[in-house]
DNA sequence: GGAGATTATGTCAGCGACTGACATTCGGCA
DNA sequence: TGCCGAATGTCAGTCGCTGACATAATCTCC
């Protein structure tokens, strides 16, 4: 969310413009409704949080908000998808001397670090995206849209990838397991943030993340009747 | 009716017998559902097939239809269940000498043979899994759950290698990893079968699974600058 | 073989997510 | 100012899903 303000939307110097009040205002009502979904759903549960409440919490319609969110989970998943944009975003800038795996884990770790100092508190601060990212946890159609989201993140992953190494992704199965292989790593690592002892902040989950990573080589190697690192 | 076979109910021999009327009726309802199930999601799709319309064509309410199923979903999804729990079965028969990833490989391996021979047509065959795949992979509501189900094997997966191999998978991240690695790099494997030009039979699925594991290792390692294998 | 306890099923009423259609209001712009 | 299009509200309806209660089928045990 660091560099994200500045939201470039058609012309390219139609890009720091004021994007108009209709504009604004819708903005400002998509936050607000995100903002109310994410106390509610944290206060009450998921599944106890209707979505008139919602809408009503923001005085607008049911209606208007299905127009913002194709459905419930969507507005519940909103901040982790600007998360995961961003993410996308440090992966296109890294340098093209790195390996793929090191790209990878330099832009997630990148990513954390900037959202974490960023926004150190207030809604999409990290103690309250732990707090999601458990909500999610144990949600189980919240886990499910989650997990969609990140498989089609995934797909883009594939394509950066395959980009930026110059092949094709349908004749190179590379890309396609690394970026697989990526995702599920992470996500066994943000099991461990989630159901850990001590959620520390960004740099707690960064540490985390590099400790799963460096499990991968030990992990496929042959027997574990060594102890790992 | 049968009023003295000798029917021990609850003796522990009683494991392979004859499971009782009310039992196997209550299996042929729950068939039945699913089969008419699929036939009318692969025939109409997901989304446009009412649960109203399953349960009539098998003759019972909608009630009963969520008796047996928690949700649409699931119902849909119950073939590949079964399909996992083999596969389960099979990784906790691998002998010792086998390394993790081996016996993961060789697992999911012999599930795949044993259920294209076993099942060559009709519904849980080869041709119908595969188009339930595609199914699946093109309903965002089923993939979602698949996928969760998917996380949910990975947890027994990791259960049963810890276990195998001695040691806490609270302590030792290995597992874990390796789990998470072997099923994303199954997904891309069936990703690329729904996605693929020709899908033949089991093997071809087999020949897939192999090529994206080996994949792996070029994967991880450096720069792609040379061609794949 | 029948009385009584279990258990599967049906029926009914109701909530809540989501959608299409149409009316209304509000911002953008000539 | 006045028109156009976009955002919103209203309404009615469908469908997934659940709790409560009644009924009918199986099971158990005497």
């Amino acid at each position: 969310m660091a560099a994200h303000t500045p939201r470039p939307t058609a012309a390219p110097e139609d890009a720091g413009r004021t994007p108009g009040l209709r504009e604004r205002k819708k903005q400002q009502t998509r936050d607000a409704l995100v903002q109310a979904a994410h106390e509610l759903f944290l206060g009450q549960g998921f599944a106890r949080t209707t979505v008139d409440e919602i809408a009503s919490a923001v005085d607008v319609s049911q209606r208007t908000f299905f127009r913002y969110f194709a459905n419930k989970d969507e507005a519940a998943l909103a901040v982790m998808a600007e998360a995961e944009d961003y993410f996308i975003e440090c992966l296109h800038h890294r340098p093209a001397d790195e390996t793929p795996l090191q790209a990878l884990r330099a832009s997630i770790i990148k990513a954390w670090r900037d959202l974490g100092n960023d926004k150190a508190s207030g809604p999409g601060s990290i103690t309250s995206a732990l707090e999601l990212m458990r909500l999610i946890e144990d949600t189980p159609t919240l886990l499910a849209a989650h997990l969609r989201r990140v498989t089609e993140q995934e797909r883009i992953v594939v394509r950066v990838l395959a980009e930026r190494e110059g092949l094709d992704p349908r004749e190179d199965l590379r890309p396609t397991v690394l970026a697989a292989v990526f995702g599920s790593v992470l996500r066994a690592a943000h099991l461990s943030w989630t159901a850990d002892r001590e959620p520390e902040g960004p740099e707690g989950m960064i540490a985390l993340i590099e400790q799963h990573f460096d499990q991968l080589g030990p992990a496929l190697a042959g027997h574990w009747r060594t102890p790992a690192t």
